[in-house]
Order: C-alpha cells, then structure tokens, then sequence
DNA sequence: ATGACAATCAGAGATTGA
C-alpha cells in the first residue's frame, strides 16, 4: 500500500497539480493539509472520478485536512480531541479497510510563530493534546500512523541553514523536545529509519529562490505505531513535485507498507 | 532592518504562512 502525505497550499490554487499527481503518483491513500476550502466547495466529484473516498474536514480560507483512498475508509473522526473550543480543522482520522484494518491519522499541526506569543502557546497545546490522543490510539496495538504537516524541524540537519532556525517555533528547543516525546512513545520516524544525512527537505519557501539554492527544511513526517512501523517497506521525498508549475511550498512524502 | 512569494477574502490591502 501506497500512502501520500502532501499540504497542498490551497486545493482551489492546486486543482490542476492535485489530479494531475493522483493520476501521475496513484496513491492508495492521501493525506492532504491546507486545503483552504469549506468541505461543500471541495472539489468531491472530480476526486471522486479517480476512484478514490473523499473525507474533508474544511475552514474557510485556512487550515483544512482531507484523506483520499481507493479502499473504503470507515470511522472517521474529524477535529483532534481534548479541546471543544478549538475550531480550527487540522486533524481528521480513519480506518483504511485493506487486507488488515489501519488507522490512519492526518494533520497540520500549527505553525505557532511568532514566539513567543499566543500562537506559540496554541501550538505546545495542540501538541500535548497530540501527544494524549496518540497515547489513545496506541493502547490498542494495532497498525497506525499519524502523518502530515508537523510545522517541526526534529534536527538541525533537517534544515539546509540550521541557526536561522534556532529562535523559530518550528525548530525552538520546546518544540524539538514536544516532538521527541511524541516519539519516545514509541513511534517510528519513517524517513529517519531509512535514511540519514543532510540535504533532504520536504518544505521549501516561495520567497528568494529558495528552491534553486535548495534552502529547504524538513517539516512533513510519518509516524508510525510499532504494528505499522514493521510493515514499512519504503519511505521517500518526492521532491521534484517542487520544480512543476504552479508547485505547493511543500512536497509529498510516500511511504510503503507491505500490508 | 526589511522584503522577497503565494493564497485567501474581497474587491484594496491585511492576514497568514514557515
């Protein structure tokens, strides 16, 4: 099995982008972030048409998560448990029917700049409140993954200038260290358990030529549960995604099961 | 020190992103 996760800055901007990487990539499942769209003005019947589930969990004009799977999807849980007042759409669950059931979890996580501020605070919340529901959803020893936009750079060489980053709230010592304990429960890194080094970004900024210089960060993970992390096969940044026209800021990232 | 770039909503320019 095939999984994608992919923030796709907008699904209104990237329509053209989105069909054209489902048909190219065919993944069994996506994950998509950022899709900027209430769920009524999410473009279902053309998703649809390439055989895939849609389940959305929209805002308007910001945030905003979906999965998409050619395998039927059940239990979807949509909005990340432990705070009734939070309305912002980031986080949406479901069990993918295959051979065995997984649980698939998909989410932008907050930016939480400027920090430290209000922002900063809502993002170490949004974390703890991550970190319990994870908790959760491991206590039952079955094949899950949590995976998206984590807006967290785990490692200085996961950023191509690494002290530009040291005062930012996607690299801050707090952050870095909510990561580590979301981890230290017992998931498995994907792309870190298959490969090392530097030089591997999932994320790279609009603005001044970053791409060309190949300024990037990494801030797109899959986390796996211990059940999903033996079933792991691959794990791989699709970074020419990057160089299309009309690209996100972000890239997908695949990973492969053997399920 | 600032802006560079893109998307959204709205219908200009502010807000958000990372």
């Amino acid at each position: 099995m095939k999984i994608a996760t992919f923030n796709i800055n907008g699904v209104k901007a990237r329509f053209e982008t989105l069909v054209q990487w489902l048909q190219d990539s065919a993944p069994d499942v996506a994950l998509l972030q950022e899709i900027k769209s209430v769920d009524e003005a999410f473009p279902r019947d053309e998703i649809e048409a390439l055989g895939y589930q849609v389940e959305t969990h929209g805002q308007k004009s910001f945030n905003g998560v979906a999965i998409l799977s050619k395998l039927p999807l059940e239990d979807v849980v949509r909005g990340l448990p432990g705070d009734d007042d939070d309305e912002q759409a980031r986080w949406i669950e479901a069990t993918v029917i295959g051979k065995t059931a997984l649980r698939i979890c998909g989410l932008y996580l907050p930016n939480g700049n400027p920090a430290p501020g209000p922002k900063y605070l809502y993002k170490l919340a949004w974390m703890e409140r991550l970190h319990a529901r994870a908790i959760e959803l491991l206590a039952a020893e079955e094949p899950f993954l949590m995976a998206g936009d984590y807006n967290v750079i785990p490692q200085d060489e996961d950023a191509a200038t690494p002290e530009v980053w040291h005062s930012d709230a996607l690299a801050m010592p707090q952050t870095r260290q909510a990561f580590r304990q979301l981890l230290n429960l017992g998931f498995t890194e994907a792309f870190r358990a298959q490969t090392q080094g530097p030089e591997h970004y999932s994320f790279w900024d609009y603005q001044a030529g970053a791409w060309q210089r190949n300024n990037g960060i990494r801030i797109d993970h899959f986390l796996l549960s211990p059940e999903c992390a033996d079933l792991m096969t691959k794990c791989e940044i699709q970074a020419e995604m990057r160089g299309r026209e009309k690209p996100s800021d972000h890239v997908p990232v695949w990973l492969e099961l053997d399920n």
